[in-house]
DNA sequence: TTGAAAAACTAATATCCGTTAGTTTTGTAA
DNA sequence: TTACAAAACTAACGGATATTAGTTTTTCAA
C-alpha cells in the first residue's frame, strides 16, 4: 500500500533507523514492536524486512553510529593543540550538540544498549571503557599542569558525562531554550561550579 | 517445593520487591519476565501470585516508595534553618546515600518509569515535576541572597541531578571506592567547579 | 493429631512477538 | 507495452508472555 519513503538524501533503511530510534527512546527497546514501527511508518511488518536484516540489527546500528562519532571527535580533540581546560570544554560541547542533533540517536544508545546481542554488547561496552579512560587521560594531563583541581579524575569525568545527559530533560523545554544559553551554563557550572 | 524467604524484618512481598528491583534494574521490566523473576527466587512463576497482585505492581511500589524517600527528604530539608548552600549540600548527599544504599530501587524508578501504567505514570511524572519545581526554587533563593552565582536555576538542578545518577557507573567500582571520598569528590565539583 | 489457612504445584489460556514463506502489486528501464 | 526487479501484501509458525483455575502440599495453632 504506502510506500517507505526515503529521505532526499538517505537509503529507506535509514528511514526505519530513524523512525525507530524515535520509538525505542520512548517506549524503549523491548516494549517497540516491529507492527508498532511498521504502523508508526505506514506499512505492514514483514514489509519492513525488505530493508532491514532484524530488530537487533536496528538497534546496532544506532549504538554504533552514535559511539562512532564520539570517539571521532574525541580523537580530534586529543590531537588538537589546546589547553587541557578548552579541550574538555570543547569536548563537552560536543556532547551538548549531539544531545539537541540527535536526541533520539544518543539516548537510545545511553539507555538501550543493554539489549544488544553478543558480541556487539561486549564490543560497545568496550569502546565505551576506552572512551571514558581516554577522557580520564585528559583530567589527568589537566591536574598534572596544574590547570584543574586536585580532583579524583574518574569521578570528574563521570560527573561531566552524567551531567551533559540531563540534557534528555529539557527536550521538553525544547522550544522555550535558547540552546547557546543552556550550553554556557552547563558548561560553566561543571567548570566553574556553583558558588560565587 | 523451596518456600519464599522473607527477610528478618520484613513480608514476603517485600523479598519478591527486593528481587525484582534487582533484576529489574540488571536487564530492564519489560525484558524480565515473571519466570525468570521466580526462578531467582526458587519457585514456580505462578507461586509468586500468592504475594503480589501483578508484575506492575511490583513496578508501582519500587517507583513510588523511592519517590516518597526523596520527597520526605526535601520537606526536612526545606523546613531547616540552613543557608541555601547547606541546604543544596544536604540534598546532593542524600541523593549520592540513596543511590549507595537502595542502589537497584533508585535506578528502577529513574529508568523503568515510563513502563508504569496510567495513573500511576501520570502521577510519577506529576511528583517528580513537583519535586524538581522545589530544587530550583532553592537554588532561586540562593541566588537572591546572593550565595550563588546568577546562573540558571533550572540548568543548575538539572545538571546537579544528572550529575548524581553518575553513580550509577561507580557500581562496578564498588569495592575499590571509598564512599566518603566519591561523595565529597561529587559534592565539591558541583558547588565549586573544577577549575583551580 | 487434626483441621484450616497459607502457599506451593501443574496445566492451561489467550495474546503478543519476531520472523518466514509465498504471492501480488508497483515502479522503472528497455 | 513489456518484462524484470523491488517492495508491498496475507497467512502463518513457533515460541514467549502474564496470568488464571484448580489441586496438592506444607505450616502451624488448637
Amino acid at each position: 500500500m504506502a510506500k517507505i519513503k526515503a529521505a532526499a538524501n538517505g537509503t529507506k533503511q535509514d528511514a526505519i533507523t530513524k523512525k525507530a530510534a524515535a520509538l525505542f527512546r520512548k517506549k524503549g527497546f523491548k516494549a517497540t514492536s516491529m507492527r508498532e514501527l511498521a504502523e508508526n511508518i505506514g506499512v505492514e511488518a514483514p514489509s519492513l524486512y525488505n530493508h532491514i536484516g532484524s530488530k537487533s540489527e536496528l538497534l546496532q546500528n544506532i549504538c554504533f553510529k552514535i559511539a562512532n562519532d564520539f570517539t571521532v571527535q574525541l580523537q580530534l580533540v586529543e590531537d588538537s593543540k589546546q589547553k587541557t581546560i578548552q579541550k574538555l570544554e570543547e569536548l563537552i560541547r560536543f556532547h551538548i550538540h549531539m544531545m539537541l542533533d540527535s536526541f533520539d540517536e544518543v539516548f537510545v544508545a545511553n539507555h538501550e544498549w543493554k539489549h544488544l546481542e553478543e558480541p556487539y554488547l561486549s564490543n560497545f561496552l568496550n569502546q565505551r571503557k576506552l572512551y571514558e579512560s581516554r577522557m580520564v587521560q585528559l583530567v589527568r594531563d589537566g591536574i598534572k599542569k596544574k590547570e584543574l583541581k586536585n580532583i579524583h579524575p574518574h569521578v570528574a569525568v563521570l560527573t561531566i558525562l552524567s551531567a551533559v545527559r540531563g540534557l534528555e530533560f529539557w527536550q521538553r523545554h525544547k522550544k522555550e531554550l535558547v540552546a547557546e544559553e543552556l550550553e554556557n551554563n552547563i558548561v560553566n557550572h561543571l567548570l566553574n561550579g556553583l558558588i560565587k
